[in-house]
RNA sequence: GCUCCCAUCGUCUAGAGGCCUAGGACACAGCCCUCUCAAGGCUGGUACGAGGGUUCGAAUCCCUCUGGGAGCGCCA
């Protein structure tokens, strides 16, 4: 049964998708599913000069791997759209003529260097800086004769001067601030390029969003897209905001800081579940300790759950999640997981072994690298404590297990009762000779597993070596 | 400068006046299990930013300060 919720993310495509905005996004979406709504996905690209080539795509590429799906988007219309905004000029310029009409909006002719030095003398003195109103009551023949020097006027929305505007916001509660502490702001530039101010909130309401959940930082700007909603007459979303996801060090992510995105955890081979796991943990409590798969994230999230203090991006706790989503990856899954790692050539059969046999053991496909040379290449040299231990076994120790191996092939278990058998040794002393000698290191899988999976030749050939060592 | 927001273990968080000598998770340390690592089990240390109030009683309410953040853009 379908609701009448409506969420959205509507992100700018400029440079890559941090987590933080991830977070806004995937919270947006599970707000949706959680409650049997819709899930819309809206590009605010009314700024060409900071849009990246291949921004956007790039960012719904992230959305989608991390399984944000959105009912209604830029490659999916449902009659709302278009749902990129370079794409609603028209829109805005039949709402730009309303809200003139109405008498909310009126032509602003200053110019960048006016407006600059009005700030500054309002700095200067302790005051905010405000739009002072130079251009408000200016009658017909005034903009007439303005218009007639060439200048081209930008739109401003008229603010009232006494009231106050409240909402209430979903996590910061209820809200109060008076319209006079707010200056006409703009909507429309001079070239005729929209605001943000004015195009989302427009676009939310004519889009039928019903409840947005936004980054911390468009907090102090609700009251001023609140007021164009009542001027336009349109229905005024719910608000929550969500407070800023920071980096390690305590400060706010940003591209100048080289902050991670989603697209770098991605080809580190942070598996998707894993990151949705971490996230859904940021400034939201409530879910339990324990994993949870993609289908279960929205069951257990609850926008009167979202938390108000900003919470600092810890890689130590997204790795717990990865260890949690590499062992519950399907076999198959598994495989094309360490893709990127194995040999061009490598049959299928053989990787899904191998991710089958190491995947306990890594964390990232890179760590597999190492493991790779167990099982197909050559040793590192040992350290003189693990030679040791192996000479410490001796020569017929190793000798023995020669012997044996060439009896008993790959499997463990008669081979240890065997060499326990003729050497006497038991328990670590049988066992751990073995590993280093076949692995070169003291973790890993079981020694049972590795010793099927190493090729004989080389297992005779590292039990040969070690039968050469000697103590230093 | 002005306005607004935030503040609990190293990190994520629980906590809406007595249930808090502050709980959980991650991380860390120790023990158990075990051929090793991981997983699992058990145990342990570590936090209410500071100062004032209010109250019989404050992590929780109020004020001040401190620290951090945001907004005030012809950026989004």
């Amino acid at each position: 049964m379908k609701s009448d919720l409506v969420t959205r993310f509507a992100p700018s495509p400029t440079g890559a998708l941090h987590p933080g905005n991830a977070r806004t996004a995937l919270f947006s979406f599970l707000f949706a599913r959680a409650g049997n709504g819709r899930f819309l996905l809206r590009i605010e690209d009314t700024d060409q000069a900071r849009e990246g080539a291949g921004d956007a795509a790039a960012q719904m590429a992230d959305l989608d791997w991390l399984g944000i799906a959105w009912d209604a988007g830029p490659d999916r219309d449902d009659g709302k759209g278009p749902y990129r905004q370079s794409e609603r000029g028209a829109i805005y310029r039949e709402h730009y003529h309303r809200l003139e009409q109405l008498g909310h909006a009126y032509p602003c002719f200053c110019s960048a260097t006016e407006l600059d030095i009005a700030r500054r003398t309002q700095l200067a003195s302790g005051q905010p800086p405000r739009y002072p109103g130079t251009c408000r009551g200016l009658d017909a023949t005034a903009r007439a004769a303005r218009l007639a020097s060439g200048r081209r006027p930008a739109l401003r929305f008229r603010v009232p001067e006494s009231g106050n505007i409240e909402f209430d916001d979903l996590v910061r509660g209820p809200q109060s601030i008076a319209a006079a502490s707010l200056g006409d702001f703009l909507i429309r530039r001079a070239d005729g390029g929209t605001v943000f101010f004015f195009c989302n909130v427009l676009d939310d309401a004519l889009m039928g969003v019903t409840h947005v959940l936004r980054g911390d930082d468009h907090l102090s700007n609700t009251p001023r897209q609140l007021l164009l909603l009542q001027a336009l007459g349109l229905p005024r979303p719910v608000y929550g905001h969500l407070p800023l996801l920071l980096d390690p060090d305590g400060l706010p992510q940003s591209k100048r800081r080289n902050s991670v995105t989603v697209a770098q955890l991605r080809e580190e081979g942070f598996l998707a579940d894993a990151v949705s796991n971490y996230l859904l943990r940021l400034g939201h409590h409530g879910a339990p300790d324990r994993w949870i798969d993609r289908d279960g994230l929205a069951a257990v999230f609850r926008a009167d759950h979202l938390g108000r203090a900003p919470a600092k991006f810890d890689r130590t706790q997204l790795e717990h999640w990865q260890r949690e989503a590499v062992l519950r990856l399907a076999p198959e899954a598994a495989a094309d997981w360490l893709a990127p790692i194995f040999p061009d050539g490598w049959p299928r059969v053989e990787r899904v072994k191998a991710a089958e046999l190491l995947r306990g053991n890594l964390l990232l496909p890179d760590d597999a690298r190492d493991w790779l040379a167990v099982l197909t290449g050559e040793l590192p040299a040992l350290t003189a404590e693990d030679r040791a231990q192996v000479a410490e076994a001796g020569a017929g120790f190793f000798e023995a297990a020669q012997d044996v191996f060439a009896e008993t092939g790959p499997a463990l278990a008669p081979l240890a009762e065997r060499l326990k058998a003729s050497t006497g040794r038991k328990g670590a002393a049988l066992y751990r000779p073995l590993r280093i000698a076949l692995t070169g290191r003291h973790d890993g899988p079981e020694l049972a597993a590795l010793l099927a999976a190493i090729p004989a030749p080389l297992v005779r050939e590292r039990l040969a070596n070690a039968a050469q060592i000697r103590a230093d």
